[in-house]
DNA sequence: TCATATATACTCACTGAGTGAGTATATATG
DNA sequence: CATATATACTCACTCAGTGAGTATATATGA
């Protein structure tokens, strides 16, 4: 417990990298795009996605060219790489998250590309993440029962989580039929 | 928009300054409170606590003194400052926060420590909070509100802030009874 | 009794998140 | 003709956060 874990925010990563499946790029417009499309669902500085594709091109997901122009300074011309597509996917596919903030963030950012890119694993994206809920619903209920009564800090703060849980499950279903996902 | 920009996330520091006004002692223990008292509310880990116990002190909230022990090896013995006792009361009953994350945890370590050291500003603490939740709820509708109806990701990202938003408020309803905190 | 786990008490090196300002140029607008 | 805005990035910096390491003492079980 609790959040804030330095594991989570991946996302933006990955949407920079979805963006890049459509076909190259660079970091300006993927910025630009960023914000249009993603702005209310993360917030992303300029200079943080100049960061973020910088390490994505370090580790190989991404290569970079030089494209000179005749009047404006020279581009980074940015493409995926093969390994980059496949972690993009992985992400896609695999990737989970349990709390509000990150279910908020990155199961949006995974539904956004993936109607994008895969509009055919959108409902095994959503049953995935629904599951996932679900079951650490559970694990809640049944940290709080255990929990002592004098923790009533702890207590309230858990509470807290899990009626947000039971809200997104709501949220959720609204979602599926939005995009008319069936179910599992 | 949206979260995470970096400026959140400032009251661990605070729930350490808090502790150090019953009393002085030191990294080890004040992370032993902090795991046992607010662990759930927070995570906060050993190294971490120490990192911001440095930072505290470089900037005279706390002062160190050096204490041998006969066989365990030396402990550094903290005292809340003059002005560390300030900053930390203008927190307790200034602070405030807007999102479902920083409610969740800055609010509950204030309440906590409301209770601990200054029970009479509870209620101004819980008033200003429910205040600022409710602005921001009004804020967000009318942003909903002039949202182009094709954003969906957008949109969906919104609603669900704001549907944690008016759960928060009930939440917050439950522990005025708790609390038996006196309405405005 | 001897190893092992656990509690005490901290330090260090490192990665990543994030900002804000700066640089340089082109085009549109009043 | 000045100013704002769009294009396209870079840089220096601070704070957040982890995981492992160091060193010692005591309790616990085989």
């Amino acid at each position: 417990m609790t959040e804030s874990k330095h594991s989570g925010n991946i996302s933006p990563e990955f949407a920079l990298l979805g963006f890049l499946i459509s076909g190259q790029s660079h970091g300006y417009d993927l910025h630009q795009r960023f914000v249009t499309e993603l702005g209310h669902v993360w917030h992303l500085s300029q200079s943080q996605a100049y960061a973020i594709l910088k390490r994505l091109e370090s580790r190989g997901d991404i290569s970079a060219h030089l494209v000179e122009q005749e009047k404006l300074p020279a581009r980074q011309m940015l493409r995926i790489t093969t390994q980059g597509r496949k972690r993009f996917f992985e992400w896609l596919e695999l990737g989970l998250g349990t709390n509000a903030r990150s279910i908020r963030l990155e199961f949006l950012t995974r539904l956004f590309f993936a109607q994008l890119h895969r509009p055919e694993s959108i409902s095994q994206i959503y049953n995935s993440q629904s599951d996932e809920i679900e079951s650490s619903i559970v694990k809640l209920e049944t940290l709080i029962e255990h929990l002592p009564p004098e923790q009533t800090f702890n207590r309230l703060s858990l509470d807290l989580r899990l009626q947000q849980l039971r809200l997104i499950q709501n949220w959720m279903a609204e979602i599926r039929t939005q995009f008319h996902i069936s179910r599992i």
